[in-house]
DNA sequence: CTGTTAGCGCATTCAG
DNA sequence: CTGAATGCGCTAACAG
């Protein structure tokens, strides 16, 4: 409970002293200095986080804004955000902001009107900035953000307006479909897109990959997309219904290695054999896909952490009189690429 | 940027008002909270967190303390502790301390020494309180969390002086032990446990019910407890090492689902059926655990996080002058049931 | 190099 | 019911 004011009287110097000497100003002369410090450390003073934001307009904080915490992608970039933003005296914030429930398997729909909106309240004035993750964001959302003035990055497609780091889930969609199609598949479905109609939206853009693929080769859709969640539990869910409905399709493009796992269980669960019968294909490379023989693309999930926390911390910290920010070198989206990781859990059709 | 001064300037009326007004005090006229409502929402007013706190020394943020967040576990807990805190109000900092490397598998040792303290200046004066994740603490940062004089609660093994909410970590080891012991094996090896000395480190508790089963049964451990972390990634390393020792033991009792399924991975890659030649049993119940056929200890994950969860708002928001709070009423430890999930990575040996 | 003086934006006395 | 004054703990000019 020690304030400034106890160690600038216990020092015998002003609180500005103090102040100067905690923060390494130059400007204080080495003894007087170390005694600050070991009167300091002996009362176990620490500043005030609320005082010092009042005072110098800054938090040191950045808020983290994440749909889901147990899903492996997002754990992982949480982790590798925290760790960066910390290594730079920043603290994080964590905003979950769950998905919310949609009807599915309808037509293109808005977002599900029952997601807790992002609240200007949950960010401002609290945080320095933001890092979003992968977020399906409404349009009032973005406006918001930008209406907001502080600096925000976007983990996931280019999102108009927005600074974004991610893969292109265009290609990401090409890829695993490529792969299927190549193997001989003709009746192709896609697990997990998004009924989203913003064309940035990550799971439509991996849809979108998918069709163009699809038509690039003469095919279509065996059955309509499915909009679901991509954990394990939807996975299982959207499986047993594959199996009640019949008529399978042979190949199926999931959107994330968490659903794909849960539907092959599901199939397998049934008597169905994958990839005999089904051939299935995740994204992510999440550890249990290798452990599980699961054929999938991998994206670089940690990088794209760091590049947006760096990001972060550059923009935080004014570099300090370097050479004039060069603008037009700042990029504001930056892809990473992503590869096909062949497995077990695809084989030509018939094998 | 509107600041409560604007609020007020436009409003005609003093900034006492305003606060009073948006606050829902009862002492303001209902047609001038209305006008002070309307004005704020259209200027888009928002109260600065810090001068909140700095007014009222509190910060409406609790920490959350914890070791990881790709681990199922952890995530889950996260996830749960955080829509808890979030509905009542508190916003939640994210603090991670990795657990750092440990020298094992020699004996019993101290924490690892490269570890990043849990030091005060994580917490004081950015939160009110704080909910520790089942981390190993050293005997300074009990003390720290004790001289802070903030709220705490541990969620893990009863803590010395800190409230804690958890399950019966011994009963956790001894279920896992006995399962594997009633099917007749005799060579059992513990992996996971920990090296540190305290009686409440997490798993050192199912070491001891690892112990004590096997001492009731006549029996001693195969080979000496390995001290590693609990996920995928040391599963694999560790079945390969037992892999190239060689003389496995025939009943293996793991820590957590994910070291679980790492270790059987790797020894079925090396040709050692699971269960036939040895059995594996794990703890939590982990979403892949049912994919996968795993034999498990079962915990209720995301009930220990509410509970943790409540206690801190019990705490933080005193109940308005309802009967005398019974200090004997609040028990400093809950413990919640596991129970023993049998799949099929367990068998009789020689099966 | 150091001390003095003002606020940062809000909640809270205490008067009215 | 409302307003004016005070202070939360710190940093940032501005003097010295």
């Amino acid at each position: 409970m020690a304030s400034i004011e106890d160690v600038a009287r216990e020092t015998g110097v002003s609180t500005a002293t103090v102040s100067r000497a905690l923060r390494g100003l130059s400007s204080v002369a080495e003894p007087t200095r170390a005694r600050v410090q070991r009167v300091a450390k002996q009362l176990g003073y620490v500043p005030s986080a609320a005082a010092t934001s009042l005072a110098t307009g800054r938090t040191r904080a950045v808020g983290l804004v994440t749909p889901h915490v147990s899903r492996w992608f997002f754990a992982v970039c949480i982790e590798t955000v925290e760790a960066a933003m910390r290594s730079h005296g920043y603290d994080v914030l964590l905003i979950i902001l769950p998905p919310g429930q949609r009807t599915e398997p309808g037509p293109l729909a808005a977002l599900p009107p029952d997601r807790p909106r992002l609240e200007s309240e949950l960010l401002r004035k609290r945080v320095d900035a933001t890092v979003i993750l992968s977020l399906r964001l409404g349009d009032d959302e973005v406006a918001m953000l930008h209406g907001l003035g502080r600096t925000a990055v976007y983990l996931g497609p280019p999102v108009p307006g927005l600074r974004t780091v991610g893969v292109d889930d265009v290609e990401v969609g090409r890829l695993a479909t490529r792969h299927l199609v190549e193997l001989g598949h003709r009746r192709l479905r896609f697990l997990g897109g998004s009924a989203d109609e913003r064309d940035w939206a990550p799971q439509l853009r991996r849809y979108l990959g998918f069709r163009g693929t699809l038509t690039r080769a003469g095919l279509s859709e065996a059955a309509p997309m499915v909009d679901c969640d991509l954990t394990v539990e939807e996975g299982r869910r959207i499986g047993r219904r594959l199996v009640a409905e019949g008529g399978i399709a042979t190949g199926l493009v999931c959107c994330s290695d968490e659903l794909a796992l849960g539907v092959i269980h599901e199939l397998r669960a049934a008597g169905v054999r994958v990839p005999q019968d089904v051939s299935v294909i995740g994204v992510d490379d999440h550890p249990f896909a290798e452990l599980s023989g699961l054929t999938t693309v991998a994206q670089p999930v940690a990088e794209q952490a760091e590049i947006a926390a760096r990001w972060l911390v550059e923009v935080l910290a004014p570099p300090g009189r370097g050479p004039a920010a060069d603008g037009a070198a700042v990029l504001p989206v930056e892809q990473l690429p992503v590869s096909l990781v062949r497995r077990g859990t695809t084989a030509s059709p018939g094998t």
